[in-house]
DNA sequence: GGCTAACGGAATGAACCGTTCCGGTCCAGC
DNA sequence: GCTGGACCGGAACGGTTCATTCCGTTAGCC
């Protein structure tokens, strides 16, 4: 074993439980649903006996994750709105954070498990919270005025894009184009008119209620 | 059989042959390059048997349609630079019909087989054409000049993203965002800085060459 | 009317993956 | 210092999926 840090069996187990996690964030994010459990255990540098005593199986691993990241959000979304002094740092500040933390994992989520109460509750609360950061930049004149809270979320999903020779390659290019699309949702001297309708809500839950 | 076509046996394989090469171009747009076979069977409207008569594998298969798009996207490249008045109808229009085309569907492939010489060849004359639409636009002051051409490369990647109900609907928002995009590219009265290099060539044939 | 080429789809065999099981290892309490 | 039980890593198992092949059938051509 490589037990390298302080502490006996127990401080093993809990270093392992994060480990475990941020590990298994990773390699969803890399590679979607799809990716073996013995990939995550590896990450983690951990067998897969560890692995199943914690999380009765990969769907449990996966619910847990998805819990866990759109509560990130939500409190990013919230704090973003009460701390910044406009909605546009607001909204600049919530669409940098929502990336940093690979918001898009969830969406490899969509459709591989039932969807418990608990996450639409959650997903409500995110929806409300991100609206009410568009409203404010809206209202202040700081993004155009065809935008809505839908099309945020697919731009977020667009941004999740993952294919740079580097993990930090992928970050920084992920930050870039986020920069370029955030100037495009400014108002601009001679916009030019978004051709069809943005996403609504039914639409993008849609994907996650149909189960293939 | 369902030869509901005009023509005999000689005319319905040919008329295959272009409904497979649609089908399959559809369904690894889709589903990437680990989409079944049967899957673009199925699609096609052909028994298994009439795939593997005109490609001796899925590789094949693959290798051929990658050749193609890449043909289309010179093709298009080459032509938006001779026949449009500016650089900026230039570049959109590249843009649009690169998406439209389903230019994404290439990215899959990164890393599944070996690159040919001809692949190679292609891929050259379509970076130079690439950067001749921006050096144009660039010159004429209708992009912010901390774009490249590798920037456009990823860009198209990135939209190539793929998660609404329908098919058409997919069409439609990828559409919608890649207008976005544009306005982001355009000379802006207070552009937010780039972070970070952009995306350099050798980086990006990267992950063609390392198969893992 | 039979011959042959092309067809669709079932059969095959290998690879992969989620999950379970087991022999070894390490700490806690005596 | 020694031992019992909890915990660890990883090999083994069973099921599923998929590329590829094979074969009985069918539709045009002579």
């Amino acid at each position: 074993m490589t037990t390298s840090q302080s502490g006996g069996r127990k401080a093993e187990a809990a270093r392992n439980d994060l480990t475990v996690l941020n590990a298994a964030r990773e390699v969803f994010f890399e590679q979607g649903y799809d990716a073996p459990m013995s990939a995550i255990a590896e990450r983690a540098g951990v067998g897969m006996g560890s692995l199943y005593r914690r999380y009765r199986s990969k769907e449990e691993l996966a619910r847990c994750l998805c819990v866990l990241s759109m509560k990130g959000t939500n409190e990013s979304a919230e704090r973003a709105l009460a701390e910044e002094s406009s909605g546009w740092s607001a909204l600049v500040r919530f669409m940098a954070e929502s990336i940093d933390r690979g918001v898009g994992m969830v969406a490899q989520f969509a459709g591989e498990f039932p969807v418990t109460p608990e996450m639409v509750a959650l997903s409500e609360r995110g929806a409300a919270a991100m609206q009410a950061i568009l409203d404010r930049a809206t209202a202040e004149g700081s993004v155009r005025p065809d935008i809505t809270a839908g099309d945020l979320v697919y731009l977020l999903q667009i941004l999740r894009t993952n294919s740079a020779p580097t993990p930090t390659r992928v970050t920084t290019l992920r930050t870039r184009y986020l920069t370029l699309l955030l100037d495009g949702l400014r108002p601009h001297p001679t916009p030019t008119p978004l051709p069809g309708p943005a996403p609504t809500w039914p639409e993008i839950s849609t994907r996650w209620t149909q189960t293939p």
